[in-house]
RNA sequence: GCGGAUGUAGCUCAGGGGUUAGAGCGCCUCACUGUGGCUGAGGAGGUCGUGGGUUCAAGACCCAUCUUCCGCCCCA
């Protein structure tokens, strides 16, 4: 029996690590730029988070959660998404204080029961920001800088920042209706399915990508024009400040995001590299999930940002990172030598140099055929020639060139 | 959950009922017993995704199932 990795899982190569190491360290040190500290929840949760957090109606919680009863009868979810676990945190060990401002950066696996495509696994990871008790336009600017940031600095600037605000929770109920009534004769007409899933979240339709019901959308009331004066003010504050902060934007009325707990600001970036998954991240403000999730009435904004996508759009963008590379190979040149290769090849690496040496007794030719297959900047020869003068042989393994380098200044020769 | 494509060597793929299943790349050995890459010669490596069926005969045809990929839905 030969097993697999599980449907929608993958394996990360040592060939393509490095690739997300980078990402990882670019990540870290530009949230640690902006004052956010590291939170890590644990892979599973109490189900009724999500359920209560992401809304019980959403596709999420609906049909796309790994979830199951434990030994003790509990019902457990894995986490299909960062935000629910981050404000529980937050709130179970008080991390707000007395009302103070606080950032959280995590990177994270999370699950989803999906059927795979292109950009969309089973599990995926993804970086998240959470910007925690503050109610103004700055913050978010903030979060869509970062985000856009993020992305500038792994090399795939210039997408397209997609902007929307969708209003307060009461806003949104009269814009359903608004948006329904406006539907109703063309949902008359349609299928069961698709008239379920539009009165169930009406907000969907507008990102459709059916073209009958996008005839049927034309000319439907916009979500801004229902917003209230504070989610209009705070609105055109946030255009302000994205434009002076030099983030380029496009307003899009169809971004409303797929979880419930969104209100006022939501964004998301695009690429058209993604085939039809074309989110590179999504985010928003959500003012009242800290309150619904137990806690005082807390506003908040955060994003998080798919690294399996910002991989693939990379990777598209021709936007590459190198490989770590070996420093020296350490090649035993005769049988005698051994002892010292491993030697030299342990004071080397207390020094700050990698090294590898060959552990199953091959000859020259084949421990530099290793020296050349791993990459390594130098071969270091040891025979009993080098033994009898104290000496090393370094030879250059894109060049050729040797010289003899005497023991002791071997570590400043090879700097 | 629905639709389409797919699975043969480590990798990329050919073979579309008829001997012992092939190629390129990679790997190992030798030419070259203290010198990698280039060249030449030789070699190892396959339950043809899995299970059933049809047939004198199945890698190939049929059914089921799983994987991967793409689309729908949804989203990172």
């Amino acid at each position: 029996m030969r097993f697999q990795a599980p449907r929608g899982t993958h394996d990360i190569l040592p060939s393509e690590s490095h690739r997300w190491q980078r990402l990882e360290t670019v990540f870290r040190d530009l949230s640690e730029l902006y004052g956010y500290r590291e939170i890590r929840t644990p892979a599973f949760e109490d189900y009724d988070l999500f359920a209560r957090s992401s809304g019980e109606t959403s596709e999420v919680v609906n049909k796309q959660m790994y979830d199951f009863r434990d030994k003790g009868d509990r019902h457990i979810a894995l986490k299909p998404e960062g935000t629910a676990p981050a404000i529980r945190a937050y709130l179970e060990h008080g991390l707000g204080g007395q009302g103070a401002v606080t950032r959280l950066w995590y990177l994270t696996p999370f699950w989803r029961y999906e059927r795979p495509a292109l950009g969309r696994f089973r599990q995926a990871h993804q970086f998240g920001l959470e910007l925690i008790g503050s109610p103004s336009p700055e913050a978010d600017a903030e979060i869509i800088e970062m985000t856009v940031e993020f992305y500038r600095r792994i090399g795939i600037g210039g997408l397209r920042v997609l902007l929307n605000s969708i209003g307060r929770a009461e806003t949104r109920a009269r814009y359903r209706e608004a948006l329904l009534a406006h539907a109703a004769s063309f949902l008359s007409t349609t299928d069961a399915e698709t008239r379920e899933r539009a009165e169930k979240n009406p907000l969907r339709m507008l990102d459709s990508k059916d073209p009958a019901m996008r005839a049927a959308l034309d000319g439907a009331p916009k979500v801004t024009a229902y917003l209230e004066e504070s989610s209009q003010q705070n609105f055109d504050r946030l255009q302000k400040l994205l434009d002076r902060a030099g983030v380029h934007y496009t307003l899009a009325p169809e971004i409303v995001r797929g979880l419930d707990y969104y209100t006022d600001t939501v964004f998301e970036v695009q690429s058209d590299d993604l085939g039809a998954n074309n989110s590179l991240c999504g985010g928003g403000r959500y003012d009242n999930l800290v309150q619904e999730l137990g806690g005082p009435a807390t506003p908040a904004v955060g994003v998080g940002i798919g690294v399996e996508r910002a991989l693939i759009v990379m990777e598209a963008a021709g936007a590459t990172i190198d490989a770590p590379r070996l420093c020296v190979y350490v090649v035993a040149a005769t049988e005698s030598a051994r002892g010292q290769v491993a030697e030299v090849a342990r004071e080397l690496r207390i020094a700050g140099c990698s090294a590898v040496t060959d552990l199953d007794g091959r000859n020259l030719k084949a421990q530099l055929k290793q020296a050349d297959r791993l990459a390594a900047r130098y071969a270091l020869l040891i025979g009993d020639d080098e033994m009898a003068s104290g000496t090393v042989t370094v030879r250059d393994l894109a060049t050729g060139e040797q010289q003899s380098v005497a023991r002791a200044d071997l570590v400043e020769a090879l700097k």
